[in-house]
DNA sequence: TAAAATAAAGATACCGATAACATTATAATA
DNA sequence: TATTATAATGTTATCGGTATCTTTATTTTA
């Protein structure tokens, strides 16, 4: 492997001054600088990045831990976040928790080591603080997406649950919905519970009842099943049983229309269903489900954004958040009014 | 930042007696390993990996370098790539080349000056050639996925274009279709080519006439658009028309039928359509599309399990192939017999 | 022209770990 | 008990860069 030294060497001069090339210092000849730089080419030369680092405590190295890749939403804050890495000069290491802690903190661990520069993190869920507390006793930078954590204060991306809920809801009330249920992921993620709330708050502002039989949990994963949950709530007293329901995830969305049909449950007539977060459509046809759809390629891209602020300093010290809306798209699974 | 040498001095013993312990090396006494793990406990401290990395010349990095992660073939490739590098304990960085060969090499030659250990690249084209050498050159391994160049002698993860072109064609042949077009992507990758080859030797295969004007290249992206290339097909002499296309990628399947779609052509009734690999079910509906769906996961897994082989020297030294089969899945795009 | 300022290059130590060898303490053997 | 073998630990050099200080060469100023 070619270093500086056998570069030194064939150039006659000495270490420093090929590292002083290699780093455009403005202190070298033109005469040295230019043929330093042509041994470099000759001898194809490439910096030893680990040498570098040990030196200037900085990796130029993110990462991106999220629960699932394969989300489309992830994929593309993914995208979005590579795009602006890469664009100042960084790296992204992609980590999957699979909404695991353990998991979540083995990576941790291993990102500490690796003196990752910053890490852009959907955290598992709300005990994933420790981790992350960690990573800011190594001074590591962190930006949170999509879901934040009560009480760690730090820069970032958020949805804003609470407007884009309500206005998911009152799109239902609008046509006519008076028991609306709610499927919803486990409550210790901000996103859920902030939801959950959101949806009890609109349910009361319209003066509607909250029924606890119509609140359900899955969770956020792609093959969440709860066939049984929506069976149970068609199994209700008649007046008790939903005419719309709230998906508050994309797979979640599906799956409620998935167990729907398979219940004979006819949407929109019998009952209608909105979904928080949208997904690619890879079909020829128009989409179905009536969704608030979230920008998740911004996700990732301001939060990357963000991130590297921070790590050069850039960044005002408060942690900044960032809420980025929804944009709603109402489709065939929410249009049928009722009277 | 801690160090090793903040534990030695805690724990009273020398640096390399610390490093001993996290290494768990045999000859270190229980009571010393007791020690030094509490204190490690206690300052929270985690080794460097550049400081190890640059005695060891071992990274425990690996890198996925693809075209596009929001291709949900490569999406599916990075879950399977990450997680059997997360099982063997490296980390996976993520780059997206956007089929440009320039972007590329930028991403390469920052992936030397990080001394991955390893590389797992769907190339952009033949001329990403070039880069790849570059790796060797630094004997850093690389697996090919997807696509390979002709040439280059490495491990590889490949599709079978021959066969599942052949089968796609067959089916429709099968159905009645003598006139059938493809659609496909730019000529200089791997896969494009074979499978326009296997598409000609499958044509001449059952006697039926190649002909020139059904023939067309667009390229792989998301956004590819082909519209006026459908509405030329559909203008030529009745007796000329396609009544059935193949589309060789996933984008390029989704918008044939969107293209032919807004030119009011019917599918399957007034042509056909069959696709190269498939895309992931966001609907609550049966898929459409004629796939030949490809096992994109264990292009990830395995190219990673391929990848770590090698730089662990436990592979033969021969490079090796894997070609993974795809799983034909007939829907409705193609289901319609012609006379 | 001598002294001071500036430019260009070199020497050395260090970043944080580990490999290789050296040393000391302890146990086994003659 | 003296001698070896073995176990446990320490010392030093090194990986490939860069920060810092020093030296040498060149230019500017008085």
């Amino acid at each position: 492997m070619i270093t500086i030294y056998d570069i030194a060497k064939e150039a006659n001069v000495s270490a420093m001054t090929v590292s002083r090339v290699i780093n455009n210092a403005d202190n070298v000849s033109d005469k040295t600088r230019e043929k330093v730089e042509s041994i470099i080419k000759k001898m194809n030369y490439m910096p030893n990045s680990s040498a570098r680092s040990l030196v200037s405590k900085k990796t130029k190295l993110l990462s991106l831990l999220v629960t699932d890749i394969a989300n489309p939403f992830f994929t593309s804050v993914a995208r979005g976040a590579e795009d602006k890495a890469m664009q100042m000069g960084y790296q992204l290491m992609l980590c999957n928790s699979d909404e695991n802690v353990e998991k979540e903190s083995k990576y941790i661990d291993m990102l500490i080591s690796t003196r990752i520069d910053g890490a852009l993190i959907a955290p598992a869920n709300d005990s994933s603080q420790k981790s992350i507390l960690k990573l800011s006793k190594y001074n590591i930078p962190v930006v949170l997406i999509d879901r934040h954590i009560k009480g760690l204060k730090c820069d970032q991306v958020l949805s804003d649950n609470e407007t884009t809920t309500r206005r998911l809801m009152e799109h239902l009330i609008q046509q006519g919905h008076k028991k609306i249920a709610i499927i919803n992921g486990p409550l210790d993620i901000a996103t859920a519970r902030e939801r959950h709330q959101a949806y009890c708050d609109t349910l009361t502002l319209y003066g509607l009842v909250i029924n606890p039989n119509l609140i359900q949990q899955s969770h956020f994963f792609h093959d969440s099943d709860f066939s049984d949950a929506i069976q149970q709530m068609f199994q209700l007293p008649t007046n008790e049983q939903p005419t719309a329901i709230f998906a508050t995830s994309n797979f979640l969305g599906i799956n409620t229309v998935k167990s729907l049909k398979k219940h004979h449950i006819k949407v929109p007539e019998e009952v209608a269903v909105v979904c928080y977060d949208g997904v690619p459509n890879y079909t020829d046809s128009e989409l179905f489900l009536t969704a608030a759809e979230q920008p998740s390629y911004h996700f990732g891209y301001m939060g990357a954004q963000m991130l590297i602020e921070r790590i050069e300093n850039t960044a005002p010290e408060e942690p900044r958040t960032i809420v980025l809306p929804a944009e709603f798209n109402i489709r065939a699974s929410s249009l049928h009014k009722i009277e």
